[in-house]
DNA sequence: TTAATATATGGACTAGAAGTACATTAACAT
DNA sequence: ATGTTAATGTACTTCTAGTCCATATATTAA
């Protein structure tokens, strides 16, 4: 009809910035307070004031775009400290993943995260690429440091033991699904420096 | 219209046994063939030349049958040989457990319905009661066996040490995707067993 | 053997999500 | 200023999940 204001406001190119900046808030508010299933394009186009269209050029699937509004949340300052004592740095540094597991909250988007990223190749590569391979590349420099230092065995092998340590926690919450907390953690360090096996 | 030969084949209730079967053969098919994506109930529905009816009667999710589908697939005889020898026993155990996820192809729908159980219940339980947990039973057994023996200290925390062993190989699987194979399995249970740390 | 019940089937149907097309309009670059 | 890029609303087309029904047959009980 004779619309006398025709000002259909929001039509039109808006600031990339703004767009992207919204996009990416709502998709992780989409998926801490619903979980992935609620991560779809045009949940979110819904959610932050934008339209499909735009979510389809930019990112390759809803997994991926979950994946990089989840890292732009957890923006935690990880690095390893040495303060010279592997035990401890080791401890401190499990402890503080597991309560992020668990007290933070952050079980669930992990799982479904690296749950998802099983099914969805673009949300596996930005999980590889842009989380997990570098925060081994940091746990393996600690270690590289500690084995220079004498603490670890010349033969060790680096992967192995972060794949023990971080494995181990991973395996609770997505293989077994049980209850964990940080106080496996010292057990957890002193079984992969010192072995299971009585001592000799 | 007035069809002379009225006779529509494939109405009607048919045996129970049969149909589970044909039901469970195609899920299985498409979830080792196209993976996990493929099964629907619509399409396991038509693979197996069954109604959609039937399925969403019996199972509660696409997941939750497909997870069915390949347990009764992997029917293998799962049992912990106990030489006496712990260290032989569990490289074995892992060996064979590497192998059947990178070798003979169980990664990848080991993987997927996994990933699927993290947003699919039903999937989840489905997983943790008939697989993750009584294979973890399993192994702890033949822990405690060793412990016993005198094979592991006193104080070893047997649930610990099934979650470094296995968690590495899931770690690897399903949050580093990265190839791996048998060869690591010694490093690894010779780091549960006696430890990274430099000999004292 | 017969009657009663349970249930698998084909087919159609609804609801909703994924993904696409297009004209419009404002941001951005020069 | 001016031309180019791109984000928007709206509408559209599949697709899929999930449901409903009437019918025919297996299964069970009598």
């Amino acid at each position: 009809m004779t619309d006398p204001a025709p000002t259909r406001r929001g039509r039109g190119r808006r600031p990339a910035a703004e767009v992207r900046a919204g996009v990416l808030a709502a998709a992780g508010r989409l998926l801490l307070e619903e979980g992935m299933a609620a991560v779809t394009f045009g949940r979110v186009a819904e959610e932050a004031g934008s339209s499909k269209m735009t979510l389809y050029k930019w990112w390759p699937s809803p997994g991926a775009l979950a994946a990089e509004a989840y890292f732009a949340r957890s923006e935690r300052t990880l690095h390893f400290t040495d303060t010279g004592d592997l035990r401890a740095d080791l401890v401190a540094q499990l402890e503080s993943f597991v309560r992020w597991l668990t007290e933070e909250g952050a079980g669930r988007p992990v799982s479904e995260l690296v749950g998802t990223a099983q099914t969805d190749a673009d949300l596996a590569r930005a999980w590889s690429e842009s989380y997990a391979l570098p925060r081994r590349e940091l746990a393996r420099e600690r270690l590289r440091a500690a084995r220079a230092q004498g603490q670890l065995r010349e033969d060790a092998d680096l992967d192995v033991i972060v794949d023990q340590l971080w494995g181990a926690c991973y395996h609770r919450l997505l293989v077994l699904k049980v209850p964990f907390d940080e106080s496996i953690v010292p057990r957890l360090v002193d079984q992969a420096l010192y072995g299971a096996a009585p001592p000799r």
